[in-house]
DNA sequence: ACCTGAACACCGTTCAAGT
DNA sequence: ACCTGAACACCGTTCAAGT
């Protein structure tokens, strides 16, 4: 409250902030927001942070534990503003809709999805995702076997969908035509792929909306279904 | 057949083969084979093959596309010996053995199925994969849409399932306990995730195998019915 | 035309040494 | 105890220059 607590600083650098996990990760999250996973490295935040890139192992262990922070801080998002609809929906939708949501939010993550691919997460907003999707199976009738492996594939599945399709540019691989499945399914002979000529108009059928609530939608009954 | 075809070569090294498109893709493959796919690198190939890593780019255009030639050799192991059992099975019963078999294959080299997830690949191989899945689809009854949509989600699910839980050393994590789910979630609070509490011994119950055949019958019975 | 040495622009992680 | 400079051991890709 009181004005001029400090004196203004001789440097001219903004007081540079004292390290901490915190800091580090937080840094971490906003460069991933604004440039992407890619440039998240530890190089990076040290220099960043003005020091050497061994600093920054007193506060992560790695870099597949920074993006483990990374997930957790981005599940954030997850949690706000849940009950902004007005009917208590059936569990199906309250399902459809949180899992679509958290796919939503990776899809802005393509790297960080598939980071997670290999990474095991397990922060509390993560056990918080998977403790609801239990609950909601469990209220759908499913057994605990079906919701524990069921909770499994269906988290997984959102996370692999948002790797594979995730939007933002990137280019892992150049963006020339020789990488789109269309062109090569559209050019695959009749007589040696019989099948999917037949099926050819609805490979690349739907939005990726419609396909992603369509593959919820399977999984869902499958699941239910399942002893 | 006949003794001593040829001098024996007045270098030690046995003759450096001339640079293919073949040779370098067979090197890679035995790299892979041996190695793992990490130490599939353009430098080591290089330094293997006796030149600079600028050569190789004459034959692959990158990274990217020497993995998707990797899937595609990889996947001739899964068209041998096809018909093996002598009775014809139900269809769903051969769809599920391909699926496994893919996915068995597959678990060998988790690092492969990762970089698949990002590629899109497309070799002649994976095209007769995802055609025979596309058959046995329609031959269950499944729409041409549902049939369509259907084998991406369950080609998806295997090559997801290999990234994560393929087996290999590697270790990308350190093998600590500090990364496995069972015992976060084995001292995760009763009153924090009570769902997670609830199923809590399912969580971890079956096998690897039992698991992958579980889920594609449901993902298989979700297909079925829907529209 | 085909090939490549050398450079460009980076990585993650460790460890001995400093304060 | 806490921190870090410098090193270790690598990467993929490009491009000017050679044959």
């Amino acid at each position: 409250m009181s004005p001029r607590r400090e004196p203004v600083s001789r440097r001219e650098r903004p007081a540079k902030p004292a390290l901490s996990r915190d800091g580090v990760v937080g840094l971490a999250f906003r460069i991933m927001r604004e440039e992407g996973l890619e440039r998240v490295t530890m190089r990076r935040l040290a220099s960043e942070l003005d020091t050497g890139p061994a600093s920054l192992y007193v506060y992560v262990r790695n870099t597949a534990e920074l993006h483990g922070a990374l997930l957790d801080e981005l599940l954030a998002e997850l949690f706000v503003e849940s009950e902004t609809l007005g009917a208590p929906a059936d569990w199906r939708d309250r399902l459809i809709d949180l899992l679509s949501r958290f796919a939503e939010l990776l899809f802005g993550y393509p790297s960080l999805a598939r980071s997670l691919l290999v990474l095991m997460p397990h922060g509390p907003r993560y056990l918080r995702l998977v403790d609801t999707v239990l609950g909601l199976l469990l209220e759908g009738g499913a057994s605990p076997r079906a919701a524990a492996w069921g909770v499994d594939v269906l988290v997984a599945h959102a996370v692999a969908t948002a790797a594979e399709h995730g939007t933002r540019d990137e280019s892992v691989t150049g963006a020339d035509e020789f990488d789109t499945l269309a062109t090569v399914a559209a050019s695959a002979s009749a007589s040696d792929y019989p099948h999917l000529d037949r099926v050819r108009d609805e490979l690349f059928s739907g939005t990726g909306g419609e396909r992603m609530r369509w593959s919820f939608e399977v999984l869902l009954r499958g699941i239910e279904s399942a002893p």
